[in-house]
DNA sequence: TGTTTAACTATAACAGTGTTATGTTCAATG
DNA sequence: CATTGAACATAACACTGTTATAGTTAAACA
């Protein structure tokens, strides 16, 4: 990567960081970048370019969190590293969450390598999920046990952002979705454990 | 409401539904409505108030979908209807629960007014998954059984948006969540029923 | 009936947005 | 030395929400 390359993404990162996606103009990021607003065009591609790096950091950092040392532990307990561990990059990085979520640009639509992004963080959630689960378990199976961990998981933090109705901090919501989270694992361990 | 007021709602509504937020544009609503751009201005609070007020409309649905008939029926059916109703609103308005979701348009927040109407239809939930629990529950308890079900549910609506990942068709999407959400309310009422 | 008032209208402007075309500068390569 | 290619600045295009200005129209009042 060149000099100017890394210098712009780490310039749309901050502003992205500090300001969402609202922050983050073609313009804003080359001047502070200190390129012409041409050089987001030659070194990325455009706006597109630059969201796509940031929605592949976002579930770059997703993946990452769910990356659990399974040594000597029950899959209970491995399995609710990775919930915490998604919850706290959900809230440390709201704007990659926000962003890799459809909560930012609504215009933007990842491209083809970004979304294989997406498909390493879900299968590395589906391996974790396979834990509780019997080894003969179809892929089918384990892929709609994943799909249910994520969507309550996901389920609070989206909530987290969009009901200001409920008087709940965000440390209450945080505790609120693991313990959910875990009451529906203990569910799944009781069924099929 | 003055015929104006009501023929540039319309407009906006039907903008909204085929094109989302991005083909609601100020001048595109005015255009349709046959009044002036700044018609939007004098009869609403510009795009803003144009929001709030699809906003309002969206959480009515919500509302409405959740309004069953009690009469002789067992609480889980009951509160599986309200499931079945959210799920049916968020596919046949998905513009409206975009919205409502800060899926559509991140610079936009609901006004005051807007936000009493996600509450109520917050307490309408709340008052169907009451059904499930004892009478003498306290409310903070009810709440939280009620976030829960609607985090599980909204979850797999938003997945459903924004995972292209897992080839699931939009049908097993909402059999998925239907059947996820049965299965935690069986474990609720296990457990304070 | 004449005048005033209020509500509408169109046009244009302002400051933004993403994107692209034009022409220039400058360093590296043949 | 000449050529090539990459980065540059400037400006433009078509759009966005919003606002100011000025013209039109119709109803209400004296």
């Amino acid at each position: 990567m060149s000099q100017a390359k890394s210098k712009i993404l780490s310039a749309a990162t901050e502003l992205f960081l500090s300001g969402g996606t609202s922050a983050l103009s073609v313009r804003a990021i080359s001047k502070k970048a200190g390129v012409s607003t041409i050089g987001i065009y030659s070194h990325f591609n455009g706006k597109q370019g630059i969201l796509d790096e940031l929605y592949i950091e976002g579930f770059q950092l997703v993946h990452d969190a769910m990356n659990i040392d399974v040594e000597g532990q029950s899959p209970k307990d491995i399995i609710m590293q990775g919930v915490q561990g998604y919850l706290n990059i959900a809230e440390k990085y709201e704007a990659h969450y926000r962003l890799i979520f459809g909560e930012s640009d609504s215009s933007y639509t990842p491209s083809d390598i970004a979304q294989k992004a997406s498909e390493q963080a879900f299968n590395r959630l589906i391996e974790l999920a396979s834990l509780l689960l019997p080894e003969h378990t179809s892929q089918g199976r384990k892929q709609r046990i994943a799909l249910e961990v994520w969507a309550f998981l996901h389920g609070y933090v989206s909530l987290k952002h969009h009901v200001i109705a409920s008087t709940v901090t965000p440390e209450q919501w945080n505790y609120l979705a693991l313990r959910a989270v875990e009451t529906h694992i203990d569910t799944i361990i009781d069924k099929h454990g």
